[in-house]
DNA sequence: GTCTATAATTCGATAGAC
DNA sequence: GTCTATCGAATTATAGAC
């Protein structure tokens, strides 16, 4: 198999087994079982497990900013793109009650284990702090934005955390529904 | 030493080692270093690493309504006690800038190992939902206490991996004020 | 690029002397 | 009740054949 299309493979598995077990629960052995290769060769493709998890969040910050594009796109208004990210409890809610927030549950994890890649991990916020900023600033003031921003950051973690401890979705929609109405009072 | 006082403090131990540095990240050596007792004698006070995470949450379980108790002998409103768990993030912060919520960051790590011990650990929330929607249900009606509940929980913990993930400390007063604005709607 | 074999370490857990 | 010694399994990581 071509080197590249290995590597992605990797990644991928790993993505998923880190989001589904935890960084730490999971082994070579688990990441190369998935893809199907022997645990020798995988030290062709990553030289340590950390340059995995460097790949890993390289690659979801890529699928983020994609995913950000894609919702600029498609909502026109500031505040549909916000309930867009509201909503996000909502669309992904099957995993959010299986393993929690994949950008959250990582962050904790790597604080507690005082990682080297923490910081790196923090951009994975960072991106929707900043994009959320910018949606706030568009309809409303713009010294409001970044603390509107991280309220907003806070509500999805601590819906995510919640629904994965009770496993409860009309928990989930409650709280999309308070959000949504609370957005509504910011809206222009 | 006296078996129970040895007990004691294996279990202080580890609980300030599973919430400073997670459940799996801590070895016995680790525990034992940290009593001062060897590897080989910690087997006879707890025979298996379950058993401690056990003993551990039962701690924290009296320890919790140990504190509820004593809000409900010095908060004299329902609306006053909800707001002592609400200050909780803050008089704790400094802990859950380093560590997160205690309760939060151990039921998702133990989420993510499929760990048998995650229904104990959903005891600890059951525990503070419970409490809250009492103190809901004194001050409205008893239908929307559990969901007031549920969402003063979700605040407390989307606040806790937020001030994680960036050590925020004006941005925690900043949603302690904004909760406190939230329940004088509702106070009675 | 992929494999087998294995080194070096750490893990949870046990046995037995004192 | 506490210790040392150790087991067996799992871990990250390396060496070298193909």
């Amino acid at each position: 198999m071509a080197a590249v299309a290995t590597r992605e493979q990797i990644v991928a598995a790993a993505d998923r087994l880190f989001y589904h077990h935890g960084y730490e629960h999971t082994s070579f052995a688990d990441i190369a079982g998935a893809v199907g290769l022997s645990r020798g060769n995988f030290y062709y493709h990553f030289k340590s497990k950390d340059a995995i998890l460097d790949a890993v969040i390289d690659a979801r910050l890529a699928d983020t900013r994609r995913m950000l594009e894609q919702w600029e796109a498609e909502a026109s208004t500031p505040a549909g793109r916000i309930m867009r990210y509201i909503e996000i409890v909502l669309t992904n809610r099957a995993d959010i009650q299986d393993y929690g927030c994949p950008v959250g549950t990582l962050t904790t994890e790597l604080a507690k284990l005082e990682h080297a890649m923490l910081g790196q991990a923090g951009r994975l916020f960072a991106v929707f702090r900043t994009w959320l900023r910018e949606q706030f600033a568009l309809i409303g003031p713009a010294e409001q934005a970044d603390e509107l921003a991280m309220h907003v950051l806070a509500f999805s973690q601590g819906v995510a955390v919640m629904a994965n401890a009770f496993r409860d979705e009309a928990f989930i929609q409650r709280e999309v529904d308070r959000m949504r109405d609370w957005l509504h009072t910011y809206e222009k």
